[in-house]
Order: C-alpha cells, then sequence, then structure tokens
RNA sequence: GCCCGGGUGGUGAAAUUGGUAGACACAAGGGAUUUAAAAUCCCUCGUCAGUAAUGACGUGCCGGUUCAAGUCCGGCCCCGGGCACCA
C-alpha cells in the first residue's frame, strides 16, 4: 500500500452517474472480470440462468444478476478464482412471433436485443467474463449439441415414435401449447385436433435411477426443489401382472397391469383399460357406443388436477378376464381415468382400497370387497364412504390372509412368479424426453432419412446443420418446411431428406453452463478447462425452472460424463430459486372485460397509514380496481423499467433496494419510497466518508497510522465491538445463510453507529485526533469492502476517497477481530416465571451465586415474587435469569 | 385431489440452536433548519391504561410439552405456488 494521504477533495455531492460510469470504465480497462484458470487458487464458478432475449431487461433479470454478481464479487474478494459468465438463451418461439408482427427475421430481431440488453446489463455493473458470451442460435453453438444428438443416436439412447401434436387443421401446421386458446388455433381460430406424428426422444428413462439417487448428493439445493424432481421422476415399485382374457380378442389373450398394491390382489373385482388401450381400439371398430365413449375420453384433460376431481367414467366392454389366484371372471370396463402412456395402460381395479376405483365402483355398481384391515387395534375400516387406503393386514385374502402388507406383497408377487402370471416391476412417471418441435426456430435435428422411413445420423464432417437466417416468415409454417429445397441432401452417396424439426429449447439450455467453462473450436468441451471450473458452485434463477431445466441439465451432465467429456455427477452444486417481483396493479372492468393501467396513468388516495383506498383514471376519471401487489408483467401493465430506475437513482441503489427488501427466496414487492430510502442510505455513507476524509486531510492522517488497542476508551472499545459484530454477521449473511437482506440491514445499523459517534467527535472536538480518526478509517474501509459486493460503484469511488489505490475489487474481505468481541460487561435478562422483568448490566466474569442474588434482590422482581416462594431460578450464564416462584 | 411454501405492527420485514418479539427500512405524526421548498438533522410510533415509571394483552385459531414457545408436538382455518413442449 503506498504512503498516501486520505484525500483531500473539497465536499462534493454523491452523483451515481458519473461514479458508476468511471468505475465500469475502470473494471473494463483493467479487465478484473476475466476468469482465469489459477491451479494454485480456489476456483469459484457463479452462474445465473441466462436471459432469452426478449427486448428489454425487466426486473425479474435485475433480481436474478444482481444475486449472482453479489455472491461473484464477494467469492472474488475470499481470493478465489472466479467464473461468472453470461450468454443468451437465443431460441424460441417468441422471436418468431415477434418477426411477424415486426416484419423482420427472427435472427435479426434476436441479435438486436442482445445488442440492447447487453449495454442494459453494463449499466448495472455486473461483472461478467464476455470474452465466454455465448449465443445458442449461432451455429458454433448449436453444432455441438447436434453432434452430441448424433453420438446419443450412435448410442442407440434416442429413438423415433409417434406423439401427438395440436394440430391447427386450417393453417395445416403444428401449434405449440400456448398457441392454443380455449382449444382454438390462435391465428386460424379453427378447433385444435390432436394427430401423430413421428418424432425424436431422448431416453432419460434409462437415468431415472441415477437422476433420483443422485438428489441425495444436492444437500445445498432448496428442499423444495428436490421433493419435486423425486416426485416428478415418480418411481414406483409394483408388480406386472397378467390377467388371462376368457375370450382370445383382437389377437390378445392377456391383458397386463401394473399394480403398486399387489396385496390387494385378492379385492380386485374388475380391469379397467384406457380408451387409448389396442383392445379398446379395437372393439371401437363396429362398436358405436365405444367409439363414441373413446371419442369423448380423448378430449378429456389428462393433468393431474382434472384426474384428480374429474367424474370417473367408463363403459363395459362385455369382456371378462380370469383372476390369476381365485380363478374368478372378472369383467373389463374402458374407464377415462386410466392412462395410456403410464404402465401398460390398463390396471386391476381394487374399490375397497383404491379412492378412484371405489368412485368408479360405487357409480357403476361393481362389487366392493375389503381385503386389508388393522388387525392389531381390530377397528373396522367403514368402506361404505371411502376406500380404505393404508397399508395393513390381509384379510379375505385365502392362504395370504394374516399377512402383513409387506409380506403379503411379497407372497402374492412370489406366488405370480412361481406360476407365470407375474413378475416384480418398477415404474416411472417420468417419460422420455421428446426433442422434436416443429417450428423454425431452434437447431435443426441432425437427422436424414431415407426413401424406406430409415433415419441416419449426420456425418460429423458434414455438421452444423445451419439454420437459415436470411428467411422470410408467413406466420404458418416454418421456412424451413416450406422450402423443399432446403431439406434436399446426401448421406453416404445416397439421395436423403433432413428431417425439418428443430430441437426443444431446453436442448441448448441443458449444457450452456459446461460450454461457458470451455468452448474450444474443435470439440465440444476440453476436459481439461472443463474440469476446473465444474460443477458450478452457486446457480441462481426462478423457480419456475425447478423441474424440467434443472432435470435436464442433470440428466444432459450425466450424459456428457459417460461420453468422458466432464468428471463430475451434478452440474450445479448449491441452488439458490429467487422470488418474483411484485407491484400494485389496476384495471377497469367494462363489459366484464378487464383492462389493466400503467400505475402512472392513475392518480391514488391513500389513508393516513399510507394504504391505497382509492385509484382514478388521470385521462378520464373513471375509478379503477386495485388488484394489490401481483408479479410485474406486460400483460398487467404493471411492470417497472429497470432503466426510468436506474436513470433516476443510479444502479447502485436499484441493487441495493432488490437485495434489502425481502430474502432472496421470497417475493419482493416494489414500493417507490423504499427505492428512495435505499438511495438515502447511500447518501448518507457518502457523506460520512466525505466528512471523515476532510478531518483526516485537515490533521494529515496517513492510512498506515495505528492506534493502540491497549489504550482504547470505553466509547471507542464500543466502536470496534459493533464494527467487529457487524463484519462476523455480515460475512455470515452472504456465505452461508444467503440473506442479503439481514446482512444490509447490519450494515445500516453500522452506518447509523458510525454517524452518532462521528458527530460526538465533532461535538468533543476531537475530529483532528489522530487516534480516532484511525478507529474511523477501520469501521468505514472494513464497510466499503463489505458493502462492495452490493454497491460496487459508490464503494470503488470511497475505497480511493479513504486513501487506497490498491484494488478494491480484489483486495481482501476484512476479518473480524475476535476479541473486538470480548465484552467487558453484560446485559442480563432477568424473568419471573418466563416474564422479562429487570435488565442487569454486570461484569462479564460474575459469579453465578452473584448474579443470582442480585436478581432475586431486583426491587421489580421482589414486587412479583412477594407473597410467593422462589422454588428455582435458572441461569443461562451471560445471558438470562429466570425466576421460578408460586 | 396431491405435493411444496407461508400466516408476526399501518407496510416490507427481523428474531440463526427454544431464552428481551418487532432489529433494519418504508409510511405516518411532531419538531429544528430555510424567505419558501427540496435536502438534511432530532423525537414519537404493536394494542389498551397511565404525564411517566410501569402494568395487562399480543406472532392465524384450539390444545399440549417446557422454568421458558413466533420457534417443538397434535388438531384445525386461511393464503400463495407447482403438478409434461411459454421462455
Amino acid at each position: 500500500m503506498a504512503n498516501t494521504e486520505v484525500n483531500a477533495t473539497t465536499s462534493f455531492e454523491y452523483n451515481p452517474k458519473d461514479i458508476e460510469a468511471n468505475a465500469q470504465a475502470h473494471w473494463k480497462n483493467i479487465d478484473i472480470f476475466k476468469a482465469n484458470q489459477d491451479e494454485n487458487k480456489e476456483k469459484f464458478y457463479c452462474l445465473c440462468m441466462f436471459p432469452y432475449p426478449s427486448g428489454r431487461l425487466h426486473m425479474g433479470h435485475v433480481r436474478n444478476y444482481t444475486i449472482g454478481d453479489v455472491v461473484s464479487r464477494f467469492q472474488r474478494m475470499q481470493g478465489k478464482s472466479v467464473l461468472q459468465p453470461m450468454g443468451w438463451d437465443a431460441f424460441g418461439l417468441p422471436a418468431e412471433n415477434a418477426a411477424i408482427d415486426n416484419n423482420t427475421a427472427p435472427a435479426s430481431w434476436t441479435l438486436q436485443n442482445i445488442d440492447y440488453m447487453k449495454t442494459q446489463l453494463h449499466a448495472l455493473g455486473f461483472g461478467y467474463d464476455w470474452t465466454r458470451e455465448l449465443t445458442t442460435c449461432q451455429p458454433e453453438y448449436y453444432r455441438w449439441e447436434q453432434w452430441f444428438f448424433t453420438r446419443l443416436f450412435e448410442k442407440g439412447l434416442v429413438y423415433k415414435k409417434n406423439a401427438t401434436v395440436n394440430w391447427d387443421p386450417v393453417d395445416q401446421t403444428v401449434l405449440a401449447n400456448e398457441q392454443v386458446i380455449d382449444g382454438k388455433g390462435w391465428r386460424s381460430g379453427a378447433q385444435v385436433e390432436q394427430k401423430e406424428i413421428p418424432q425424436w426422444f431422448i431416453k432419460i428413462t434409462d437415468y431415472a435411477d441415477q437422476l433420483l439417487s443422485d438428489l441425495d448428493q444436492l444437500d445445498e439445493w432448496p428442499t423444495q426443489v428436490r421433493v419435486a424432481q423425486k416426485n416428478w421422476i415418480g418411481r414406483s415399485e409394483g408388480v406386472d401382472i397378467d390377467f388371462d382374457l376368457v375370450n382370445e380378442t383382437a389377437g390378445y389373450q392377456q391383458i397386463q397391469v401394473y399394480t403398486t398394491r399387489p396385496d390387494t390382489l385378492y379385492g380386485a373385482t374388475y380391469l379397467a383399460i384406457a380408451a387409448g388401450h389396442p383392445i379398446a381400439q379395437e372393439l371401437a371398430n363396429g362398436n358405436e357406443a365405444i367409439s363414441a365413449f373413446i371419442e369423448e375420453c380423448k378430449n378429456t384433460k389428462t393433468s393431474e388436477a382434472e384426474m384428480a376431481t374429474m367424474e370417473k367414467k367408463g363403459l363395459a366392454t362385455g369382456l371378462y378376464a380370469i383372476h390369476p389366484l381365485t380363478q374368478e371372471k372378472l369383467p373389463i370396463w374402458i374407464a377415462n381415468f386410466v392412462l395410456m402412456g403410464y404402465g401398460s395402460g390398463a390396471v386391476m381395479s381394487v374399490p375397497a382400497h383404491d379412492q378412484r376405483d371405489w368412485e368408479f365402483a360405487t357409480k357403476y355398481k361393481l362389487p366392493i370387497v375389503q381385503v386389508v384391515a388393522n388387525k392389531k387395534e381390530d377397528e373396522n375400516h367403514n368402506i361404505a364412504d371411502a376406500a380404505y387406503t393404508e397399508k395393513n393386514d390381509l384379510i379375505n385374502s385365502g392362504e395370504y390372509s394374516g399377512l402383513s402388507y409387506e409380506d403379503g406383497f411379497n407372497a402374492i408377487a412370489a406366488k405370480l412368479e412361481s406360476i407365470g402370471k407375474g413378475k416384480k416391476s418398477v415404474n416411472y412417471r417420468l417419460r422420455d424426453w421428446g426433442v422434436s418441435r416443429q417450428r423454425y426456430w431452434g437447431a435443426p435435428i441432425p437427422i436424414v432419412n431415407d426413401d424406406n422411413g430409415n433415419s441416419f445420423a449426420v456425418d460429423e464432417q458434414d455438421l452444423p446443420v445451419v439454420l437459415p437466417t436470411d428467411v422470410v416468415m408467413d406466420g404458418v409454417t416454418s421456412p424451413i418446411k416450406s422450402d423443399p429445397e432446403w431439406a434436399k441432401t446426401n448421406h453416404a452417396g445416397s439421395a436423403m431428406t433432413r428431417e425439418t424439426d428443430t430441437f426443444d429449447t431446453f436442448m441448448e439450455s441443458s449444457w450452456y453452463y459446461a460450454r461457458y467453462a470451455s468452448a474450444p473450436k474443435d470439440a465440444m468441451l476440453d476436459p481439461s478447462e472443463a474440469n476446473y471450473w465444474l460443477p458450478v458452485d452457486q446457480y441462481i434463477g426462478g423457480i419456475e425452472h425447478a423441474i424440467l431445466h434443472l432435470l435436464y441439465a442433470r440428466f444432459f451432465h450425466k450424459l456428457l460424463r459417460d461420453e468422458g467429456l466432464v468428471e463430475s455427477d451434478e452440474p450445479f452444486k448449491r441452488l439458490l430459486c429467487q422470488g418474483m417481483v411484485l407491484s400494485n396493479a389496476f384495471y377497469t372492468e367494462n363489459d366484464g372485460k378487464k383492462t389493466w393501467h400503467k400505475p402512472d396513468d392513475l392518480t391514488l388516495e391513500k389513508d393516513d397509514k399510507g394504504r391505497i383506498i382509492s385509484a382514478v383514471l388521470k385521462s378520464n376519471q373513471q375509478v379503477a380496481q386495485h388488484a394489490g401487489m401481483i408479479k410485474m408483467s406486460k400483460s398487467k401493465n404493471n411492470g417497472i423499467d429497470p432503466q426510468s430506475v436506474i436513470d433516476l437513482y443510479g444502479a447502485d441503489t436499484i441493487r441495493l433496494y432488490t437485495m434489502f427488501a425481502a430474502p432472496p427466496e421470497q417475493d419482493l414487492e416494489w414500493t417507490e419510497s423504499a427505492v428512495e430510502g435505499a438511495n438515502r442510505f447511500l447518501r448518507r455513507f457518502w457523506r460520512l466518508v466525505n466528512e471523515h476524509s476532510q478531518h483526516c486531510a485537515e490533521a494529515s492522517f496517513k492510512v498506515e497510522y495505528q492506534y493502540n488497542v491497549k489504550s482504547l476508551s470505553k466509547a471507542q472499545k464500543a466502536l470496534r465491538f459493533e464494527l467487529h459484530g457487524a463484519i462476523q454477521k455480515v460475512t455470515d449473511d452472504i456465505l452461508r445463510r444467503q440473506t442479503f437482506n439481514t446482512a444490509i440491514a447490519k450494515m445500516m445499523e453500522l452506518l447509523n453507529f458510525l454517524q452518532k459517534y462521528a458527530q460526538q467527535l465533532v461535538k468533543d472536538e476531537q475530529q483532528a485526533d489522530l487516534d480516532q480518526l484511525a478507529l474511523m478509517q477501520e469501521a468505514l474501509s472494513a464497510m466499503v469492502k463489505m458493502l462492495n459486493p452490493v454497491t460496487p460503484h459508490i464503494c470503488e469511488a470511497l475505497h480511493k476517497m479513504l486513501g487506497y489505490q490498491d484494488e478494491l475489487q480484489t483486495s481482501p474481505w476484512p476479518v473480524f477481530d475476535k476479541s473486538a468481541l470480548v465484552e467487558d460487561e453484560k446485559l442480563i435478562i432477568v424473568q419471573v416465571n418466563g416474564k422479562l422483568r429487570a435488565k442487569l448490566t454486570v461484569s462479564a466474569d460474575i459469579d453465578k451465586n452473584e448474579l443470582e442474588r442480585m436478581a432475586i434482590e431486583h426491587e421489580n422482581v421482589l414486587s412479583f415474587t412477594a407473597g410467593k416462594q422462589v422454588r428455582k431460578v435458572i441461569v443461562i450464564p451471560g445471558k438470562l435469569v429466570n425466576i421460578v416462584a408460586n
């Protein structure tokens, strides 16, 4: 450190525009955010979910990226080699729509947006290593995804099969789910049909067990996300059971069902098959009632929410099956609640012990036979009102009666196996990942087909299959589908046709984190680089990606590992899911239609408690309704443009506010006056450092000056106690707890303390005392460092104002001095029967008996123990005395 | 329906391992400074009673464990989110 006097500039105001531009220019000059593979340093890879380049940053981005920047800057000050990259999730449907609306092509629209959003990220001061920037719609990126897909093709991990899509019969095109509005095409308005077309799938189910068991490694992920993933994978253990048909039907002699409750086999009173089951399909031929019912089932929603609440409906087929153990004849029904996509599309129904079966049996007057009961408690479970679904002892089950759930399960499964009628099996709710999209703006699927329908992977030397970007969007058909020339190609000397479908955009976001770590020109990844940075130490993003994106990325990481490209099992070590950003929203209602208004277009009236009591449109005085605090969105017209906040208060204020207003996982309510409060704090901090530097200049104070710890006054010790307590708490809050709001609150407390302290010095005319200045210098410079991750621009300026010439961004984080936290005196809480009755300030080394005596003899305590007998005294040393009296 | 969160002042929130409920901030009210305003500084601020000291009550509801419960346990009520191709 140079032998420098604290800056002797004259007083000047906090001016965020200048200091932010200066700080950003300085960081760029010294290239401080470039990530270096330094084997001598501990690495830290901090990643935020990359944005879709929609046009402008919204407040959710600001919140997300501020958290990431705080973590990154904090870790850099811990002496680590930090990687914080940024890029663009650039493929997707919105670009196609915007291109049509703006009469441009998706590529140019996307690239323009990226340019603009990049300037916004700069203006917010985020410290990214821009040399690693990636854009997923560029061939340099997606070629490796195509290459990887061809590797999976060779390994047999991808396959083609028919799957249903939303089909618009007027526009003759496939629609994404969000293009279907109330069952009709968004452009044509035509009734959307379900149509089967061949599509590509990746065998994520091959990895289901690993994806499930490795969740145990993710102890730094929110429980919520781990549980959601576990449920999504939905592993269940059960038995496949074959029921012989009484008469062979449609070439079938048996129906296979999957059950997790083989112990209830004796209670099965009928079988239910899905409308899509081949037997049902066959029966529909020439049977009007059955084909009508199947048609009806096609239109039933299959989401879990709908499934659980909808009316159970069915139709008897007239067919019968033979119970494998009792040889009873069981009727076979087609039922709307049986899913073709799960298990074998057929179930054995045990109405006494499954609620769905119970409802169905009750409705259609099918027999209900109880085979499970709690024998120990000898209870008679009433199955007249609902099914008894607990796992318990078997009854009415022939030779198996009396067995426990577990023994019954195993015995019946073994019996079925021995007679060749069943086998234990594991099922997953997770299904293979369909990656085909019939859209234009995505990475082309690198597959070619011959005339006989055989598929081949595109050869490595023919990659990438480039998506043409110079296209005209007609709004209906993908340009690569409407141009027959594009699909014509050669493979192994024969003429072939390209796939014109593109990849699901989740493909790009499933491996981008690895490409940031290593992006060679001639390979997907270079393991020697990738393994230095991976796994990501801290991943931050929205909870809306809790399942799909995070599951696909975990899956891809294992695929990369099995390809020898990475070593770790999991891509993201620690995960933080930030909450939404909310703001007040207002609407008017005309003819039942809601129109949402910008808060700026309204005149608000508030009561004396500050609550909104009325809102009136400025334009026509119409009274508007207050919808409360809801998520900022375009459709609700309640978004706050981050740019306007930067223009008004500066980047540091918006960063400080978003980190202070709520803990990161919780929703954050946007309040204009509270933003001003954050700005006020920065101005106060600026002023205090500024005044201190004036006093330093007047006293020719040098930053190297050391006070003597041993000769500190009581007030000076108190200052050090506050400071080092703050260092301890702020460090813990940022590092371990990630409660940035409480870290900032502590620094606000510290500023309040220092401000009062400084005022006292002026009053006592001690502002030129070198020891006092050194103490204040210690506190202020530590505070500049602690606040730096959150508000780096102002801190950069104040660090210099305090006379330091080293780089703040790489300067070491303050270390708290344990000895400063040792108190001579302690505040002891005195309770009588658990109620606070007195506070005692006593010497820290007070004798326990002496403390007890002082507590009992305290005047206020005596008034509550008068006439009572002290039964017990509980002493928690250094904290509390509780006197039990009655 | 199932799963996961949550419920604390006028508001956003804090209380980390069971030990002072409401830190920090916003709003509100009062005052200082100012020709005035902005900015800044000081004071009050859970409810009720009291000039105050202080007391009673108070963390969605009912009950329990404990010397002590916002925190743990049992039951209930309410709110939010998720449950297969928006990104």
